[in-house]
This record gives C-alpha cells, structure tokens and sequence, in this order.
DNA sequence: CTCCGGTCGA
DNA sequence: TCGACCGGAG
C-alpha cells in the first residue's frame, strides 16, 4: 500500500489500473466508514434486514427500525414462525410494506427449503422474494465477501462521475454497462467492504448536488472531476412529466343532435370527432371563450362535471358544461351536428367518450 | 407542492 | 418499459 502516495498525483485509466482505483476507495473508507450497526456483523440474516429496510429509506430512520426488529426477530427462525400482522407491526412507520411481506415470505422459504440457513449463492440469494439485482449484490458480497456488484442509486452517481460516462442512467443497458465496470474492479478479498464502501462514498462525498470533491479519495482520478462536470454527471432522462391542460368542454344539443368538431390532422387525435373545446383563462368566461374561439353564442344549462385524461405526454382536465344554441344557428365550418344514432359509427377517442357519457 | 428510489407485475 | 408502492427532504 505505499503505492497509494504514488497514485494520488497522477490520473489513472480505470480501464488500466481498476485495482489501484480500487485500492485508492478501500483506504479512504477504512478511514472515513461510518459505524452502522449493521457494519458489526457479516451475520446474512442481519446483512439481509439492513438492506431491505434501506431501500429507499435513509440510514437515520433504519437505524431504530433496525434494532428493534432484531431484537423481537432475532434469527430467521423466529421471523418465519412469527404472524405477518406481527411483522407489519414493527414495520410499522417505515413505509413500502411490500418490503416486510417479502420479507416474511422469504423467510418461510429460507426456513422450509433451505432448513433456515440463509443461501449462499447469488442466483438463490436472488430468486427470495422482495430481493433484486442491487439487494442481491450486496448481500452475497456483503455476507459471504462473492465478488458481485451491488448498484444502487449511489453507485450510478459515483461511476458515472469516476468514468465521465454521459450515458443515461435510467437506461437498463446503461445500469448494466456500469455494474460490469464494478464487477472488474472488486477486490476478490473484500469484496464486501468495497460494495460499501462505493455507497459510502456516494453518501457522504460524492453527493448528488455538492460533492465534496476536495475529500474524494478518488479526486485525481475522477473524469468528471478533472472535467468539472460533476454536477451535471449523471445524465438521468428527465422524466417529463406530462404537461396539464385545462379545458372547458361544451356539450350543445339541438333536436338530439350533438354539436361535434372534426379535428386537424394537425393536432393530437387528428382526423377523429371530438367536442368543441377551449383552454381555460382565468380572465374569461367560458361563454366568452367558445364566442372568441369557435363563433358559437351559447347560453349556459348546468355544468355536467369533470373528465381526466391521460396521455403518455399530457394531461387533460376537461370541465364540461351543457349549453344551449339559438335552434337554426350556423356553425362555422369544422363543426357540424351528428345525431345520436350516428355518434357510434364516427371515430370518437376515448377522452371524448367519457365526455359524452356524462349525458347518459 | 414536487422529487427521489429498488422491486415487482402489468 | 412503466407505474405503484411510501415516507422524507427540499
């Protein structure tokens, strides 16, 4: 290890010296690791415990939630025999209480098919309830030191910044890629210790906003340091959430005839019937918007009620009201009236079926 | 209020 | 591949 004052001044090729990278992360959390309770055994069960309550869960709450399961369930056994209302019980507070089903039910097969002694292989480890790819890793290199990678949200943060990867980090390809670059650079005899000391090092130095690069162990090795783009790594597809729209809707019947639009081909549910809509302003009446809008003079009859739709990109909100028409008005062109008994043989997407069926 | 995150099932 | 599950943080 006196290579490390070595490596510390000159940049290193992850690709060539993974084991030296390695090394250089090991150092710094032999000195930096937190004490958790959970980092005072190599027990499987109690490995297990710790990293199903933390996901998604910070490590201040888990830590009491912890200790005191532990304490009324403090082997595998004792867990697989207990009621899952005792189980949920202690959960209680935590949240996601799939994750203490899942973990009951993984304790009753530990205990029927394995005779209560947690598996030691990764693809058993795996196929327990509640547990994926991430919990899998952790535990078998955790517990049983296997040299399997465990990569969490952390660890994506922390590798795409040591490597620069611009790759997106919501891709599974991209989860992949990376957890291979881990798996090559996992010291085969700490294996354990380097898994978490990778997640260590994501949260309590290479933080998701300010990183403290200064402290980072692997500050003269890091692309994205040397390239300053530790803020903007990792590139994560921004989850566009879909944009809301508000719309009055109005419903004008005449005779048993429905005033419809034929829409654009232009806009979305081209080249399909919908009904007149206008996009709500807070300054104007609805009445006043259809008149601006669509040249229709309408005279309010009751408010019908309120429809939601969801597409992949937008949201609608349509307010639907029942208006009236002067009986022989014209309807500017794009509009026309369709008898109900028609309205079933017209293309009519879903948003505006719900629509329609507030009249019924 | 919005955003975040492992696993699972649709 | 995407939303539901939940509570905490911003």
């Amino acid at each position: 290890m006196n290579k490390l004052a070595d490596l510390v001044d000159k940049p290193k090729n992850i690709q060539e010296k993974p084991s030296e990278i390695a090394a250089l992360l090991l150092a710094w959390y032999d000195q930096n690791k937190r004490e958790l309770p959970w980092r005072r055994t190599n027990d499987p069960y109690a490995v297990w415990l710790s990293e199903i309550m933390l996901q998604q869960t910070r490590v201040d709450t888990v830590i009491d939630y912890y200790l005191r399961f532990l304490e009324r369930f403090p082997d595998i056994g004792s867990l697989a025999d207990a009621d899952e209302g005792d189980v949920l019980a202690i959960w209680k507070g935590l949240g996601y209480y799939r994750r203490a089903r899942n973990l009951h039910q993984a304790a009753i097969v530990v205990h029927d098919r394995y005779s209560g002694n947690f598996p030691r292989t990764y693809p058993e480890i795996r196929a327990l309830p509640g547990i994926g790819d991430y919990t899998a890793g952790a535990i078998a290199s955790i517990a049983y030191n296997l040299p399997y990678p465990a990569v969490d949200g952390n660890v994506l943060r922390v590798a795409t910044r040591l490597l620069g990867l611009e790759a997106d980090i919501s891709q599974q390809k991209t989860q992949k890629q990376i957890a291979e670059m881990i798996r090559e650079m996992i010291p085969k005899d700490r294996a354990g210790e380097f898994t978490q000391a990778l997640m260590e090092l994501g949260a309590m130095c290479c933080t998701p906003n300010t990183p403290g690069c200064r402290d980072c162990p692997w500050r003269t090795v890091c692309t994205a340091h040397r390239t300053h783009r530790e803020t903007v790594l990792p590139v994560k597809k921004k989850a566009k959430k879909a944009a809301r729209f508000d719309y009055w809707t109005a419903l004008v019947c005449n005779d048993g005839d429905i005033l419809m639009e034929y829409r654009s081909n232009t806009q979305l549910l081209g080249n399909m019937w919908g009904l007149p809509l206008v996009q709500k302003e807070s300054a104007s009446s609805a009445e006043e918007l259809f008149r601006r809008d669509w040249e229709l003079d309408l005279r309010f009859i009751k408010y019908l009620g309120s429809v939601r739709h969801v597409f992949t990109h937008q949201v609608w909100q349509m307010d639907v009201i029942l208006f009236s028409l002067k009986p022989d008005s014209e309807v500017k062109s794009g509009l026309a009236w369709i008898s109900r008994e028609k309205l079933k043989d017209l293309p009519i997407p879903k948003a505006f079926q719900k629509v329609l069926q507030l009249m019924i």
